[in-house]
DNA sequence: ACCGTTTCTAGAGTATCACTCTAGAGTAAT
DNA sequence: ATTACTCTAGAGTGATACTCTAGAAACGGT
């Protein structure tokens, strides 16, 4: 049994994903789910609000993706492997979700969703700062803000991503994880765990 | 003396960055280059045609930035460490620009503007891959395709980029150009050329 | 069971906006 | 002067996001 509140999100996702943002209309998206012009505005006082939501929604899903991803047994180069081909593996098999979060919906939100955006970033560092922070006392990774470091796993990988995802690139981006594993490590890991596994100073 | 339809132009980028995208009425554009409405669609099929024709402008200014930025004289660590100054420097000195480029203009083109974007993205390929090749070559920078490499140059800086552009976040990403050369020297420059400037194998 | 309150559904109505259409002004070549 | 073409002008049109009013269903207290 689904609500028509969720009726509608599951809507509008399929359909800026069909149409894209503009594309869509209220018609379209409350007739794909059966729902009222009534309905729609009860649930969410505009597009926009449905789109923040949606938004919101499918953002939680990512992050909880890239969280399952590492934990405390995870080595160095284990950790950075694993989330990358986390974020990979997601955007593939999420097309429809990654489409909408990184090609779709970009940006002019309203205050409200773009706090909450900021607190379940922070709750996404969090959680990988429990897995990287002893890593980095260690010495096994090298020393940089949490930013920083996200911005070596995820930002190359995102090249790939909006590329696929927006159709200028067919190939699978899951095809680049070694390579770009490969570098990651380079950028993050200290050397001296990546020649000799065992020995620190 | 400028031309009607580079007023237009002109408005259009003033208008998306003031109101975003939707926000941006035709009338509000055409009112701020003064244009009449009959002018406006004479020069432009339609508001997306408008958007497109700026969008491909912008890339090319965008693209020449960051060709003029390397040239032969480089070596591997002075072209990335240029290459991701460059960028960072267009997007904070362009700000409206890149904004536009990076943040408002959706994927939605036609098939004509997606055309032009791809020849224009060859383009650039083939100049850095200029600089880049002869340094693959002599095993100052490790072997890897041109956009993976471009991927470790400008996929990290863009994260932090995007969240100035958004305003998700108020540092000048230029605060981050050491320690994003930093990793990109690690991720794509041979390691010989790391330790000793000087010696190949 | 009954009433009151809230939540949800319904769809006709409205305002706005992208875009069309018709007409005319400016300009240049012949 | 005539013709042809480019550009300007603004009234008109259809689509669409959103509003408004009213009623149906679900729920809660007595």
């Amino acid at each position: 049994m689904t609500t028509a509140r969720e009726d509608l999100l599951a809507a509008g996702l399929a359909v800026f994903d069909r149409d894209g943002f503009e594309g869509a209309t209220v018609a379209a998206i409350r007739s794909h789910a059966r729902a009222s012009n009534g309905s729609f505005f009860h649930f969410f006082g505009s597009k926009k609000e449905l789109a923040g939501t949606l938004f919101l929604e499918i953002l939680g899903r990512y992050h909880a993706a890239i969280i399952a991803a590492v934990d405390e047994s995870c080595d160095a180069r284990e950790g950075v492997a694993r989330l990358i081909r986390a974020h990979l593996e997601w955007v593939v098999s999420s097309r429809r979700e990654a489409r909408y979060l990184f090609e779709i919906s970009r940006s002019e939100w309203t205050e409200e969703v773009r706090g909450a955006q900021r607190a379940q970033n922070s709750r996404l560092a969090e959680s990988v700062e429990r897995w990287r922070a002893p890593l980095v006392a260690r010495g096994e990774l090298l020393p940089m803000t949490s930013l920083v470091f996200f911005s070596q796993i995820i930002g190359p990988a995102q090249i790939f991503c909006r590329a696929w995802l927006s159709g200028r690139d067919r190939a699978d981006p899951r095809e680049q994880a070694e390579i770009l594993i490969a570098c990651a490590v380079r950028a993050v890991v200290a050397s001296d765990a990546i020649q000799k596994p065992g020995e620190p100073a």
